[in-house]
DNA sequence: CTACATTTTGCAATCGGTTGCAAGCCACTG
DNA sequence: CAGTGGCTTGCAACCGATTGCAAAATGTAG
């Protein structure tokens, strides 16, 4: 079938152990022998088996990505960009579709069975004590948009979810919003209540605010629709901050169908910016969280962790900003 | 570290034999031995290594999964149900993004470096010659949405992008529209290029048509819309085939920016029928493309490769429909 | 209870690599 | 030329499983 070490060693009438040395980094081998290896190598299309090696090393370069949000097109941007770092510095992406579970163990025992060397679970959903499962079944583990916590059990990169809802209140209020809501993602989220609890806190200071608040089903376009279209039914506020910008897009939409303008007649505001935020036909004034970056940095975490599995857990939060576009009226 | 087979069988007091035995189908153990063994596995939290056998049994279940759209919102629909059809019959997604790469080899010798037991190309731009290297490299191979030929070298599964490219001006013919164009995905993409040929087989039929072409740089939002407001400076056609839903949606913004109406002003039809064209804000006239049953049948057909992987090569053609919403005119 | 068929079991080799160790090689020094 | 030290090299054990084979245990029939 496939080529393998030994062949390689009988060509070159070398040992095995001569192969496997020029394949790797910082072995002892003479340059005559490397190139005898490596022209034999080329002859028979010969390429490691890393699962075989990772028996012995320890190490398989596969990392888990764990995720739930198929439905939430900032997904795709994260999804490129996870694949995208890990591939850059010679990690595998295995993936975990959770779709609706909320257990770890299926996944924790999946990803054992493979070895992975990490585990990085990107959503803002799932509680810190989803992570946890992987870091006590000794999976060096990350949590990608978790929730930030000053003590932190495992470790975590993203955004401070509470703090971006005190931003997303007090920028309603300078532009003169009063009567204001909070369309948050499901109430089982841990960021949809982070959001609302700094949101509520920050609103609270003001007592003559009407103020108002409902979770949608899901992080999803149908959700927020449906759920603007409730609101819509009653007497809504004129300025919402939604807890994510697909929700925004889905509010956007139902306002569109009662006639109502955004930022004219109900002001909205996101929160993601994703691609599409940006688009034209969108205009999205919403809360910048810098993706990339805490991609980029939960990627340099994992590969720490590689060297160093015991590392003392932290938590890395990144600052974001209002991003200013065409759904909020504009500040007096 | 972890626990092994080894642990388990000196705690039930058996041979590695017998512990390896009751966690493999079908293999001959007593009752009483595997209860014994079943005992001390769950108490040492036992879980076989996937790796490991591998090795002796030429199979890992991981299932190579290469993609190049990740800019496409209708790849976050592709890609979720590619990961959840594989996780429910055991396999194990393995990703590779291309981004721009176009020349398999990278990809070829990370996935033997793995051993996938196969290699799923999911990409309508990328040559059958690309899947034909996995193919060549003794990697089964389904090239799902890719180019169908009438003599496959390997497995696609997909649809008759020819067919479409006819259906398309069919559909615009029947409503009215004389001066028709093509807008389509980038040249180089097997894709963009049969559906221009159909296309244009079909309106050549009627020499009074004013017929034009153009091809967008990527299949991207930013793409359609940059290509339909180079059009809109010149003298647009009045109706549209745009060879892609997001390029339909980039067009739509355009559009919008010129005061143009969809359906009414200029008519726009596109292909795929991702999730967002049902939105109410962009209710986009499409070409259903059915992608469940095109990743079923592909996952599908990966199983019957696992069994043998010498099969007959076959091509899986899936037929598509209009969808009718609001950017056409009504048919008279 | 014996003879024979059928399971069940453990031994040992194997999968494709890695690596500690000791021996071999080489050049260089005195 | 013997002695020293630094590289290279191959041997053999090992990583965590599977599996053919033969021995052992069990079951069945006479």
């Amino acid at each position: 079938m496939s080529v393998t070490l030994k062949d390689v060693a009988a060509l070159a009438g070398v040992s095995r152990s001569a192969v496997s040395r020029t394949f790797t980094e910082g072995a002892s081998v003479s340059a005559k022998t490397r190139c005898k290896v490596e022209k034999a190598a080329k002859e028979l299309g010969y390429s490691p088996n890393a699962l075989a090696s990772s028996l012995t090393t320890g190490r398989t370069k596969l990392i888990g990505l764990i995720s739930n949000n198929f439905h939430n097109p900032v997904f795709l941007e994260v999804f490129d960009q996870f694949t995208r770092a890990l591939q850059e510095r010679g990690l595998r992406p295995l993936i975990v579709n959770l779709t609706d579970e909320t257990e770890p163990a299926n996944s924790v025992r999946m990803l054992r069975q493979y070895s992975v060397d990490a585990a990085i679970v990107a959503s803002s959903t799932l509680p810190p004590s989803f992570a946890k499962a992987f870091h006590d079944a000794g999976v060096p583990v990350v949590h990608t948009f978790g929730r930030s916590a000053t003590s932190p059990e495992v470790h975590v990169v993203g955004i401070d979810n509470v703090e971006c809802g005190r931003m997303a209140a007090r920028e309603l209020l300078a532009r003169g919003y009063r009567r204001i809501g909070y369309l948050g993602g499901p109430k089982d989220a841990t960021s949809a209540m982070d959001r609302y609890r700094g949101f509520m806190e920050e609103v609270e200071k003001h007592p003559e605010l009407e103020v108002s608040h409902s979770f949608a089903g899901a992080y999803s376009f149908e959700a927020g629709r449906a759920e603007m279209l409730r609101l819509l039914e009653g007497s809504p506020a004129d300025g919402y901050f939604c807890g994510d910008d697909i929700l925004s897009v889905g509010a956007l939409s139902a306002l569109r169908d009662h006639g109502l303008k955004p930022g004219e007649d109900i002001g909205i505001i996101g929160l993601n910016d994703m691609e599409m935020s940006r688009w034209e036909n969108i205009d999205l004034t919403t809360i910048h969280q810098p993706i990339k970056q805490i991609i980029t940095s939960s990627v340099d975490l994992v590969e720490e962790m590689l060297k160093d599995p015991k590392r003392y857990p932290e938590a890395r939060i990144f600052p974001c900003r209002v991003i200013e576009r065409g759904t909020l009226r504009p500040r007096p």
